[in-house]
DNA sequence: GCGTCGATGGCA
DNA sequence: GCCATCGACGCG
């Protein structure tokens, strides 16, 4: 198992979203450590991007968006939900992705399929919001062996976003029963298979 | 199983 | 006034 280090991180959110399916996340709280592998995210792509909350420009809370790639961006929505999202992208350019449903590891057991319930049953909070994930209390692992297909699909709860709501940058394990919303095999709807890459870039050493 | 609705607070 | 959500409720 690999720690996910800054260059991995430091990739355009539509590379990095799929990337981070299948990838473990360790929390350290107290005494307890958590694991939960990642199998929904989404990419939100830069100030252009009318669904990226930087696209309303650079503001105390979307500043984090603006810095170095591989730290936490976490906000509060609907007055009672924190959303963990990871910033992609370079420096200046606003890109992160937004980490939607995990699965539970270790027997630990938790319902983690949706965003609001994966912040809060990993215990992450607007008090990790700009903390870089290679500190032992909140980072990512890779396993080699862990490398599920992937199906891209529009994303989540942003009608508002005009032409953009319909863009592919939903990205899922479709094989888990730990995804925010099931798959919709009826009519005609196909799946959108990412083709899979023999070697992933920037998956560093531990 | 589905659609609808209210909670609740930060933000522009 | 809106919102990158969730869970409760009413249906029939």
């Amino acid at each position: 198992m690999l720690k996910l280090d800054q260059p991995f991180y430091a990739k355009p959110a539509i590379e990095l979203a799929p990337d981070l399916i299948g990838k473990i996340i360790v929390r350290r709280v107290r005494r307890k450590v958590l694991r939960a592998r990642i199998v929904e995210t989404e990419a939100y792509v830069g100030a252009h991007d009318l669904a990226c909350h930087a696209s309303k420009g650079r503001t105390n809370r979307t500043e984090v968006m603006f810095g170095p790639a591989g730290r936490a961006y976490v906000y509060l929505i609907y007055g009672m939900y924190d959303m963990f999202n990871i910033v992609a992208g370079e420096i200046d350019d606003p890109q992160a992705v937004l980490i939607r449903a995990a699965e539970p590891l270790d027997g630990w057991s938790a319902d983690l399929s949706g965003p609001g319930k994966l912040a809060r049953g990993l215990q992450i909070t607007r008090a990790q919001n700009g903390v870089t994930l290679a500190n032992d209390r909140l980072y990512l692992l890779d396993d080699p062996a862990d490398r599920p297909p992937i199906v891209a699909t529009p994303r989540i709860g942003i009608d508002y976003a005009r032409e953009w709501k319909d863009e592919l940058l939903r990205f899922l394990d479709p094989t888990s029963h730990a995804l925010s919303r099931r798959i919709d095999l009826s009519n005609g709807s196909k799946f959108n298979l990412v083709p899979q890459l023999d070697s992933e870039s920037g998956v560093g050493q531990d």
